[in-house]
Order: C-alpha cells, then sequence, then structure tokens
RNA sequence: GCGCCCGUAGCUCAGAUGGAUAGAGCAACGGACUUCUAAUCCGUGGGUCGCAGGUUCGAAUCCUGCCGGGCGUACCA
C-alpha cells in the first residue's frame, strides 16, 4: 500500500510538472510533500488527489480543465495502468483512483510474504532517541498516572523503534536531594514508633502507611540496633526498597527500562559545575541577589530561573539541565520526556537551557500526558496524594490485568484526560474494545481448529500454496485494503508521536474481521471454511495474514493476543 | 492576570499534512443463534463541531476575540 502510494504520488507529481511545463508557470512541489490521500468515503475510491484544487490559482485554469490534463497524463502510464481500475474526475476538481482487484491481491501477497517485517520502515532511520519517562519519586509506590505514563511511554518506544529509530527506554530516580532526606526521616520516626520512642514523622514527611511495612522489615532485621542508623542510612534504605518495588511493579506490568539512571551520580561527577561553567562561557547567567540566575527569559520562559541559590546548594533545575545535557553527550541526537500535566510550566526554562547549551530546539520534545481519572460504576474513584492515600498503579493492574491497563491508557490522545472505567475495562465482552480485539485473534485461532478437523493443512498457508485471486467478496478485498494501512499508521504514530492511532486501528480491523466472519452466517457462500477446497485455502490465507497483523499490534501495545478465549 | 491542554451525538471519544454528505463505541429501539465462538453481527433514531468574526474555491481542522472546564504559574522534586 505504501509502494502504491509513492507510485501515484510520483506520478501525479511528474503529471504536475509537465503540465506546468506546457502552461509555462513556475512550478515548485516541494512545499507538497503528499498529494495523495485516502478519501474518508469508500464511494471515492482507494486514494484521491485534490492537486487541481490546490493549483487552481497557480496554474491560472479551473480546477476540473487540470483535472482533466492530469487524469489524461496518468491514464497514459502504462505502469500505473497495471495496477489501476478506474480513475475519475469527481466534485469540483478531486481525482480519484480504484485499485484492481489484482493490485488488492499483491497487497496481501506482500503481506504474507513479509510476516513480521510488514509494518517495518525506515522513517526514523538514523535517528539515536532518548525517552525518558514515568520518572516517579522513589518516594512511594507508583500511581495510576504514572501507570499511563509507563504504558504510553513503552508503547512509543515500540513504535519508533518499528520506524527503525535506535530507542533508549530510560527511568530517571531522584534519589538526591531535600525529598530524600525527609523519607529517611520519615522512615526513621516509622522505626522509632514501632520500638515504643516516641518520634514525629515531619509535617512535610511521608505518612504512608507502606512507611509502616518497611520499617517493619527493618527491625526484623536489626532489632533494636535500628535506632542506631543514621538517616543516611534509612534514606538510601527507603529509596532502594523503593526503586525495587517500583521496578518489580513495572515488570508485571511489562514495561522494561534499558536503563534507570540515578540523579545522584550527576551531582558525584560535577556535571553540575560543568555545565555551571558552560552556561557562564555562552553568557546565559547572571548573578542578582547572592544567587546565580539562568537568562530563560531569552529562550520565551516568563522569568529567569535560579539555578543556584544564596546558600550555595544548584536547585533541581540546574541538576535537571547537566542531566540532559548528559543525555546529549551519551550520543543521543533527540530526546523525548513525557511528563504529567503538573509540569508543562517546566519545559521553558529547560527548553531554554538546551539551546542554550548549542543544541537544536527540535532536538527536544516533551509529550505532555494528561491526568487519569479512574472511574467505577459511573463515579469517580477520589484520587488523593495527600492524605497519603492514592490509586497504586499496581491495585489497577490486579483490578483489570495488564492487557486491558494498557490497552486503556494507550487509547486516548496523550492530549486529553482519560476516563478509565474499571468495570468496563474487566469486562469480557464486545463493549470492551481491548477484549474485543483480542477476541478477533482469538476467533481466527478457533477458525484453524476447525480447519484442522476438516484435516485441512494449516501448517503452509503461504502464498504460493493459496490462489489469492479467488478472493473477489467486497469485504475481503476491503479487509486487505484495511490491512495495507498497517504500515502507514506505524509511521504516522512515528512521526506524530501519537500512539493513540494503533489501538483505534486495531479496533476498526477487528470489527472488520467480526462483520466478515457474520457474512458467513447467512451466506453460506461466504464462510471461510467451505465446500471449495481452493476458496478455503484462500480465505485461510487472508485471515492468517490478518491474525498476524493484530498479532503484532497487539504486540506493540504490550498486550497479549490469546489464542482461545 | 498570564501560560498550557480541553470543548464534536444523552455519555466516552476518533477525526494526520485544511477537502467531498462530520464518524465509532456505549446507552435507546428493532432484528439475526439447527454456528467456522450470538463473547458476535445487522438496522433505526440521535449534531448550530462552545460562541462570534476572519483567511480560503473549500474550515471541526488555520488566525483573532470571547465563553466554559482542567492544570500550572517555587529558590519542591
Amino acid at each position: 500500500m505504501n509502494t502504491i502510494i509513492t507510485q501515484l504520488n510520483d506520478a501525479v507529481k511528474n503529471a504536475l510538472r509537465n503540465i506546468a511545463d506546457a502552461l509555462s508557470v513556475q512550478f515548485d512541489d516541494t512545499p507538497i510533500s503528499d498529494f495523495i490521500e485516502m478519501p474518508k468515503d469508500k464511494n471515492h475510491g482507494d486514494f484521491a488527489t485534490t492537486a487541481p484544487l490546490k493549483l487552481a490559482k497557480l496554474f491560472k485554469k479551473a480546477p476540473r480543465d487540470i483535472a482533466a490534463l492530469l487524469c489524461d497524463r496518468i491514464k497514459s502510464d502504462a505502469s500505473l495502468a497495471k495496477i489501476l481500475k478506474k480513475i475519475e474526475i469527481a466534485g469540483p476538481g478531486f481525482i480519484n483512483f480504484s485499485l484492481l482487484d489484482s493490485t488488492v491481491h499483491d497487497i496481501l501477497q506482500s503481506i504474507l510474504h513479509q510476516g513480521q517485517n510488514y509494518s517495518r520502515n525506515s522513517s526514523l532511520l538514523g535517528q539515536k532517541i532518548l525517552l525518558e519517562f514515568v520518572s516517579a519519586n522513589p518516594t512511594g509506590p507508583l500511581n495510576a498516572v504514572s501507570a499511563r505514563a509507563a504504558a504510553v511511554g513503552d508503547v512509543l518506544a515500540s513504535l519508533l523503534h518499528r520506524c527503525a529509530a535506535d530507542v533508549h527506554r530510560e527511568f530517571y530516580v531522584n534519589d538526591f536531594g531535600n525529598q530524600v532526606n525527609l523519607l529517611g526521616k520519615s522512615l526513621k520516626a516509622r522505626c522509632l514508633q514501632l520500638l515504643n520512642h516516641s518520634a514525629d514523622i515531619p509535617a512535610e514527611g511521608y505518612h504512608g502507611e507502606y512507611l509502616i511495612d518497611m520499617a517493619k522489615d527493618l527491625i526484623l532485621k536489626y532489632g533494636h540496633a535500628t535506632t542506631d542508623k543514621s538517616e543516611d542510612f534509612f534514606a538510601d534504605y527507603a529509596i532502594a526498597t523503593n526503586v525495587a518495588h517500583q521496578k518489580r511493579d513495572l515488570t508485571n506490568y511489562r514495561v522494561a527500562f534499558d536503563e534507570w539512571f540515578s540523579e545522584k551520580t550527576i551531582h558525584q561527577n560535577n556535571l553540575l559545575e560543568q555545565n555551571i561553567s558552560a552556561l557562564k562561557k555562552s553568557n546565559h547567567l547572571y548573578e542578582k541577589e547572592e544567587k546565580l540566575w539562568f537568562r530563560s527569559t531569552d529562550f520565551g520562559d516568563e522569568l529567569d530561573r535560579v539555578v543556584v541559590r544564596d546558600n550555595g546548594i544548584p536547585t533541581y533545575f540546574m541538576a535537571d539541565i547537566a542531566y540532559h545535557q548528559n543525555k546529549y553527550e551519551r550520543g543521543y541526537t533527540r530526546l523525548i520526556d513525557i511528563w504529567g500535566p503538573d509540569h508543562h510550566g517546566y519545559i521553558p526554562r529547560l527548553s531554554g537551557a538546551i539551546q542554550a547549551l548549542g543544541h537544536p530546539k527540535e532536538s527536544f520534545t516533551v509529550l505532555i500526558v494528561q491526568q487519569v481519572n479512574l472511574v467505577k460504576d459511573g463515579v469517580p474513584v477520589k484520587m488523593s496524594k495527600r492524605a497519603g492515600k492514592f490509586v497504586l498503579m499496581d491495585d489497577v493492574i490486579s483490578e483489570v490485568g495488564t492487557d486491558a491497563a494498557r490497552f486503556f491508557f494507550v487509547m486516548r490522545s496523550t492530549d486529553s484526560p482519560l476516563d478509565f472505567d474499571l468495570e468496563l475495562a474487566k469486562k469480557q465482552t464486545a463493549d470492551n474494545p481491548c477484549f474485543y480485539v483480542q477476541y478477533a485473534h482469538a476467533r481466527i485461532h478457533s477458525i484453524y481448529d476447525k480447519a484442522r478437523e476438516q484435516c485441512i493443512d494449516i501448517s503452509n498457508l503461504n502464498p504460493s500454496d493459496a490462489n489469492l485471486a479467488l478472493l473477489t467478496d467486497p469485504t475481503e478485498l476491503e479487509l486487505i485494503k484495511k490491512m495495507g494501512q498497517f504500515p502507514s499508521i506505524i509511521e504516522l504514530c512515528g512521526k506524530l508521536l501519537e500512539i493513540h492511532h494503533l489501538p483505534y486501528y486495531l479496533y476498526d480491523l477487528a470489527s472488520l474481521f467480526h462483520l466478515y466472519f457474520n457474512l458467513g452466517k447467512e451466506q453460506p457462500h461466504l464462510r471461510i471454511i467451505g465446500e471449495n477446497t481452493e476458496l478455503t485455502k484462500s480465505r485461510l490465507a487472508l485471515i492468517s495474514a490478518l491474525k498476524n497483523i493484530i498479532q503484532d499490534g497487539l504486540a506493540l501495545l504490550g498486550v497479549s493476543a490469546p489464542t482461545s478465549m
């Protein structure tokens, strides 16, 4: 399908150049990279171009006249004649293209032939991308918002990889600073309390109950000697334990990071000093009120930002600058960060610092993943972090399962807040989109079982073994065309950094399959397994390609593809 | 006040580079089970794309203003 689009696009472009020459007008096609689009309405063919409408002014000719000229030239193209059934002018000046059935069969053949490589594309070849996501503070368990970020980041990484980018999944561990000290103090207080000493958790500290469990473990290990330990000991222990739990929960959730990057190492390796002098050198820092400021207003920020306080302690922002500079120094050419909505105000200053250090603005992208509203029985589930009670990632997963959780979290545009219906996600019915797609996969396997019962050899459903030309029903052709869109969906996701197109596509594809399957109920000649063995084999080849795409698509989402349900 | 995001059917949401009559699912109503899984499918109704201007042959999409909602506006991480 992609090659067909390219072929059509080139043909249209060439024809337009010829027409421009004949009309003696200057025509530069570079601003328009793509002349071919896919009409929403099937009646408008498989592809269309709006070039005549767009170029009417430049060519000083009526759109329909340009369309006529264009049409003539395209029709005389022998290589296009082999793939197109119909070329027609429609409406105010559209040109609609319809594919020959044999072209559609070629698409299926190509899908079967390429197997798991079908969706690979080279659109991002050569990009070395560092994708940082989740990066939740190691001061407690991961919550539902982190669960969304984790799913989004993981799936995005898989998609970028499929577009030939070199992707590194990274978790930034904030194991340094004031919050860490508070965590240590809070844990120590819990230990003391358990040993009947009087101790208060700092007001700004961590009051969550998980620290009590941690304290119990410590006491089991060290007994009364626990009280002798330093605050640093408690802090280190709490961080290490929390990070281990986060890793465990993420593993359950099928999210694996290539690297857990410790903030501490930024400080230990003097990276802050290096970056401060670099920024000083390029005149982006100044002193005021005994503090060191970064001139972020030069880069569109509302205010300049403090990077070193008057007590000499650098701010978190300064560490973050050093961290991001370090990413570039590790050889990454493109940085993508996934943040929560509460951090969007932070973008201009960090983007500014990155530019101040000499990196192109476009090399750094922040994706803001909007909030999650958990809904149960139509009522929002309250999430209050302050009281130390919040819905944990692990709670969501154990409630609805990893498959549904991941599917639901990536189903919506990251720009939009997400209403996560826990009841819906648990349902084993078609109302649940995750189930619906998985069910299509299982159903194909059940058809295989049936085929085996009838002693049809399905071990070798390759194109050479099936006469694909027998597939002539409109729904079959439509199904193949839909499958043909798979690579461009992957490419679109990678290009726009928008992953929700994939679950939507899989849903549509599954829907078309269920429709196709049901046709056979009223029209026995459309049953996949029928009297005619040759036709049956062709149809088995068709659903085999479909199975591969659904399986591959679900794998990209990190969702399982059951063979029976 | 300023900044970012959102506003599309009763509800939850899609609508890529502006294109043809704005689409799904849920909910409502009506149909299809001697089956390759009815765990599914088909049909019907449902819209001032928040409002008002503007750009354009053409706007849900781009621009300006306004209205409504969320989030943010730290020398916290």
